[in-house]
DNA sequence: TCTGGGGTCCTAGGACCC
DNA sequence: TCTGGGGTCCTAGGACCC
């Protein structure tokens, strides 16, 4: 039978951190900017398990984690490190499958052709420990021959563990987990369901059909299949990798402003480095888009099409400031909110002629 | 406490075509 | 001549993921 283990580091930054400094093995350690220091705008990238013991989580405000715990060792974020270990792990799980699909920086899901579950759980631990002892990294893996359910086994089993589901124990799996334990129901979706008293994975599968789809849209159907145990393609087997739809830069200023010369400054200077971006990675771009987010946290966006494919920084700068000039107008006239956060896309990339994509698959940033 | 940076996909309305 | 319907592209906004 093939199954699909997925690979989900443990507190991936933090765990690379203290690999080098094993001192710090029991110690509430955050990565993200220091509260104290010159970006007192950001947010934790990465807790310790013993840092999570306090309520610190990633993406919570910088601020409210130093409150929460104010014993904790603040480590900056470094990103090269990170990348380069990921490559490493790639490099080890790799020949233990038939195929290995990387999902992001710090998670993987691998094929395997196993007879069994116990065979996939023997896989697991010999994977687990071959990562332990050559790189000193704790992960946890689920499997199961449904793409989605071994992303969630996987996170039922963390930290460290294993959870191998066979495909007739997926339902009973699901059933009395939360609804949002499922990739693609978030917080909203959770709450407009929780308000048809739809609270756990049970529940979903026994709704009606029309109830989800006005709730959920068109992945409704999916999303119920999978919770009466019989996933369809679209969630049980992996993505296809059909190459970057899109390249973006965004910046969060240190402090507001309505100087448009900064905005425009701002936008000349991610204009240069995401056309670097792509020509490093063989693309040229037809369409781009300006978004600019305010002092209340909202956010608008003007784009457009170009009438044909540009590589380069001229192009990209002309029509950015343009774009970004149209947003300013717009805003003055309307409600003359300060810019808070600035971001730079292209999208429609065309390969570059001659230009082969790199077998690595797309870059995958996260944090 | 005050909310990053880099991505993907869905929705909805209007334009345009058949 | 009028009406309806479906498909695709474009733009803006939003949910979601790590
Ligand atoms: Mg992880």
């Amino acid at each position: 039978m093939r199954y699909i283990a997925y690979v989900d580091m443990d507190a991936y930054y933090v765990s690379c951190e203290i690999r080098d400094r094993p001192e710090l093995a029991e110690a509430p350690v955050i990565v993200g900017p220091a509260p104290t220091g010159p970006e007192s705008r950001g947010v934790v990238l990465s807790a310790s398990y013993a840092a999570r013991k306090f309520g610190v989580r990633s993406a919570l405000p910088v601020g409210l984690a130093a409150q929460r715990c104010p014993q904790a060792v603040w480590i900056p974020p470094d990103f090269e490190k990170y990348g380069r270990i990921a490559g490493e792990i790639r490099g080890l799980l790799a020949p233990t499958a038939d195929r290995m699909v990387p999902m992001s920086i710090d998670e993987a899901a691998l094929e395997i052709a196993a007879p069994g579950p116990s065979d996939v759980e023997a896989w697991a631990r010999a994977t687990q420990e071959l990562i332990r002892s050559k790189l000193r990294l704790p992960c946890s893996i689920g499997a199961s021959p449904f793409a989605v359910v071994a992303k969630i086994a996987s996170d039922r089993a963390k930290p460290g563990g294993i959870r191998v589901v066979p495909p007739e124990a997926t339902r009973g799996f699901l059933a009395p987990l939360p609804v949002s334990a499922i990739p693609g129901i978030g917080p909203k979706s959770a709450q407009r369901l929780e308000e048809s008293g739809i609270r756990t994975i049970a529940d979903l599968g026994a709704a009606s059909p029309d109830t989800l789809r006005r709730v959920l849209g068109q992945g409704a159907p999916a999303f119920r299949a999978l919770a009466r145990g019989t996933p369809g393609p679209e969630l049980g087997e992996l993505p296809e990798d059909h190459g970057p739809r899109q390249r973006s830069l965004d910046r969060t200023l240190g402090s507001d402003t309505r100087a448009a010369g900064e905005v425009r400054d701002h936008l000349s200077e991610m204009a240069e480095e995401l056309a670097g971006l792509l020509a490093e990675e063989g693309f040229r771009y037809q369409a781009v888009t300006v978004r600019l987010r305010w002092s209340d946290f909202t956010q608008a966006q003007h784009g457009r099409q170009l009438p044909a494919a540009h590589e380069g920084p001229a192009a990209l700068t002309s029509e950015a400031l343009r774009l970004a000039g149209e947003l300013l107008a717009r805003e003055r006239a309307e409600h003359d909110r300060a810019v808070r956060r600035i971001s730079l896309a292209v999208g429609a990339l065309v390969p570059r002629r001659g230009h082969q994509r790199s077998l690595d698959g797309p870059a995958q940033p996260r944090g």
